[in-house]
DNA sequence: GTTGAGCGTT
């Protein structure tokens, strides 16, 4: 199973594989997705990253939580779209 | 050429 993260506050100029690049520094990122506009194509300010363990996620948003990239501060939270958190 | 709250695509 994967651990998918949510990051905000992103800058306009972070990429998939940018956020891959430096959240991979974490641990493993299995993937990681900058959202973009449908209409326009181009970047909303959020992406998502997907974590092979939950450690790597948790070290993740302690080391990325509230730290500043490209001059933006990043918002790095545990995404809503996990669900099963207790059976 | 622009901007800034928010949980995406199969």
């Amino acid at each position: 199973m994967s651990v998918k993260v949510f990051v905000g506050n992103l800058p306009f100029g972070v990429t998939d594989e940018k956020l891959k690049e430096e959240f991979g520094r974490f641990g493993s990122v299995e993937s990681a997705r900058v959202v973009t506009d449908k209409h326009t194509g181009r970047s909303r300010g959020y992406g998502f990253v997907e974590f092979a363990d939950q450690v790597a996620a948790d070290a993740a948003i302690q080391g990325m939580n509230a730290q500043p990239m490209e001059g933006r501060n990043l918002t790095v939270s545990a995404a809503k779209s996990q669900a099963n958190e207790r059976p």
